[in-house]
DNA sequence: TTTTCATTTGAATATGAATTTCAATTTCAT
DNA sequence: ATGAAATTGAAATTCATATTCAAATGAAAA
């Protein structure tokens, strides 16, 4: 319904936050790469397409994008954060390569629904889950030097 | 099949490690404890217990304990790892509270069907996987001032 | 536009868990 | 018991995350 970046937008009015240069680049570039990033990945990008933002700008951007609703939290299992847009209707778990950090993005609505009831023989309310199952990617078993592969 | 202490010990074995007090205490106290532990929660209930042994150690040895296949890593969603004893045959997932931040251990046999199912059609061999749910537990949805349940 | 004042920025600093260092201690095969 | 090798643990380091604070910027008022 809403478009991303109006949901940031939205947030910044809601809560007498101010739009500034650097908020709608980091957006900007947050919002098309369709991948999943850390704020070192995001600063990176956001340098090599020529904008300054200090990496405290990003971080707290990104804090930003998720309080707003528009950026997720991943964890791939390596131990830094990562963030990935947020649209309506997409959550999705992940199929995440051990040998080669690459993800598929998958979901089943039978697990989702498994999950539901689950939690409701515990009488547990849930709110958000993730599902991440680690192995190795189809490219990868086939390579036997296995390198990175994406 | 095998106790775990002896699953420890025969890896302490096949690497040309030693058998130690510190790590048989770490290990016993580790074992004995059904609960999700993180290094310094376990360092302090060895300090309870009048055992000596110093934080690295304690780090050391859980490491020991999972590369041994004794101990998993579980991520609350909060930022520390914590371990829990893993046993031959008891693989489950987590509904983690997020008010009180206790937890319940939970498993779905069709969930995890699922799962080889969809990892089969994407070519993808699983290893392990993590299935966490956040969400509101009984307890803390029945009292209004919520506080620590557990 | 200019003034005013709160918000934001970002370099530097702090924090804290995870990890490593290294001298002293302990283990264990001989 | 001896000695080489492994282990310990206090302290230091690393590294991502988070905060500080003076300068810069945004936006509302004048
Ligand atoms: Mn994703
Ligand atoms: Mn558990
Ligand atoms: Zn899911
Ligand atoms: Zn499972």
């Amino acid at each position: 319904m809403k478009t991303p970046i109006k949901k940031f937008r939205k947030y910044i009015d809601d809560n007498n936050l101010q739009v500034t240069r650097q908020r709608i680049d980091i957006a900007g570039v947050f919002l098309e790469s369709r991948r999943h990033l850390s704020v070192d990945e995001l600063y990176e990008l956001l340098r090599n397409r020529g904008i300054s933002a200090g990496r405290a700008t990003v971080f707290r951007t990104l804090k930003l994008l998720n309080k707003s609703g528009v950026a997720d939290e991943v964890d791939q299992g390596d131990k830094v954060t990562r963030y990935e847009v947020k649209t309506e209707d997409t959550h999705h778990d992940h199929l995440v390569c051990t040998v080669c950090d690459s993800y598929i993005e998958v979901y089943s609505s039978q697990i989702e629904e498994m999950q539901e009831k689950l939690c409701a023989e515990h009488g547990f309310k849930p709110s958000s889950h993730r599902l991440d199952i680690f192995g190795i990617c189809l490219k990868c078993s086939k390579k036997k030097g296995n390198k990175k592969c994406i």
